[in-house]
DNA sequence: TAAGCTCTGGACATTTGTGTCTAGACATCC
DNA sequence: GGATGTCTAGACACAAATGTCCAGAGCTTA
């Protein structure tokens, strides 16, 4: 019990020593893809050691037990999720429409914000009421990280409330679709879209700049979806 | 088998017969309620036996198995929360905001459209395949008749289709959040969401009689969600 | 009252998943 | 090369859920 306390303390050592076929971290890596792709529901101690080809003795050297498991994967959801999006409301912008666009690409980013794993989480938190108490600070976190960023280009307090609302609510509704657009399509409606949420009408360059980023990031096919 | 099956097709028989003490409607009632409240994988012959204080066995009396519960739910679903936003797309209207005024009838009524129903079975969708197809066909369904409802305003198809799915977007985004707003901060803001939704500024006696509506349905006392 | 039909209870089997225990394989340190 | 520590396999126990079987309770009808 002490042992396995102390291996979780310091599991980043790289190279399995001993006998070791797998690592800690594999079985989080399976356990998140598996959370995002399926669910909380299939996050299985048994499917995740038949991936590894491993027996589910391995996973109990690791971890606690499976509840464990789980918790460390609501935290690295809060990490990442929430983190990275509030991280990029927080990026210095000359205008609100540029602030925006830096907001947009922790969407567009597939090595961004996850939101395949944001829907996970909150269909987990519909019959956890822990995880739903998880799930309620990461939102206000959010929307309080969009309303300075309004707040910060000079919108007052309630307008900047409601817009930060209307701009997080919008994104999270269009993921819960699961639209298949491709790049070309969504990155068509970006003008539309940043007169909406600021009022303003966007810089060209600020546009195009986004643009190429996307494009950077996701190929120039067209095809590309932001999964 | 033959007799469960000649039972199944005639369940409307209220008064139970025999030895009766529930009905195929009560399985099919408490099923119901718990998709809606905890989603399909708590959807457990036990738990609804229990809750029914029957054993497990008069269940496969009025049904072949768990999966054909879950059949009915399904059907239960794009009949209702399907059929529901459908019907309402389809009224008719003498402009496209009061069309769109009937379209907010079924997502404010309790008794319209459930969108926790609707998360529950979209939730259910990314874990079965059958189930995905039958989501996906009905999200054409609604779209393609929001898209209609546009066209018949006059809107050329390419427009009806834009604004069809911001709208459609909106509602399911919206809820997904789960916001707990009252009536009067949701009906607030009514004619601004009209504005947007339609391009056209709503006539004011067309909004004054979707508020009567709504509070007609939700109680003055603002207090109450939409749930 | 007796027969028949409808429905229910309880025992049983099976499946699937978690968690525990112990022997032992394997690299590393001495 | 032997001891040690790290990790894994497999057996076991346990729990929860589905599905099957059959006896029999309790109306209904003759």
């Amino acid at each position: 019990m002490a042992e396995r306390a102390s291996r979780q303390a310091a599991p980043d050592v790289p190279g399995p020593a001993g006998n070791a076929k797998v690592t800690r971290q594999d079985w989080l890596k399976i356990a998140m893809d598996l959370l995002i792709s399926d669910g909380v529901s299939e996050v299985k101690v048994l499917t995740i050691g038949q991936r590894l080809k491993v027996s589910r003795s391995s996973f109990y050297w690791y971890f606690r037990s499976h509840s464990d498991l789980l918790d460390h994967l609501l935290a690295e959801w809060e990490r990442t999720n929430t983190g990275i999006m509030v991280h990029h409301c927080e990026m210095e912008a000359p205008t609100i429409t540029a602030a925006v666009c830096n907001f947009f690409r922790c969407i567009v980013d597939p090595a961004g914000f996850d939101h395949q794993l944001d829907f996970a989480v909150r269909e987990w938190s519909r019959r956890d009421d822990a995880v739903r108490g998880v799930v309620d600070r990461s939102d206000r976190m959010r929307r309080d990280a969009l309303a300075r960023m309004f707040e910060r280009h000079g919108y007052d307090p309630a307008e900047a409330d409601v817009r930060a609302r209307v701009l997080y609510f919008q994104q999270i509704g269009y993921h819960a679709l699961e639209l298949a657009e491709t790049l070309e399509e969504r990155l068509a409606l970006v003008e539309g879209y940043l007169l909406v949420f600021t009022g303003k009408r966007p810089n060209a360059a600020e546009v195009a700049e986004f643009k190429v980023f996307a494009h950077r990031l996701l190929g120039d096919g067209g095809g590309a979806e932001t999964l």
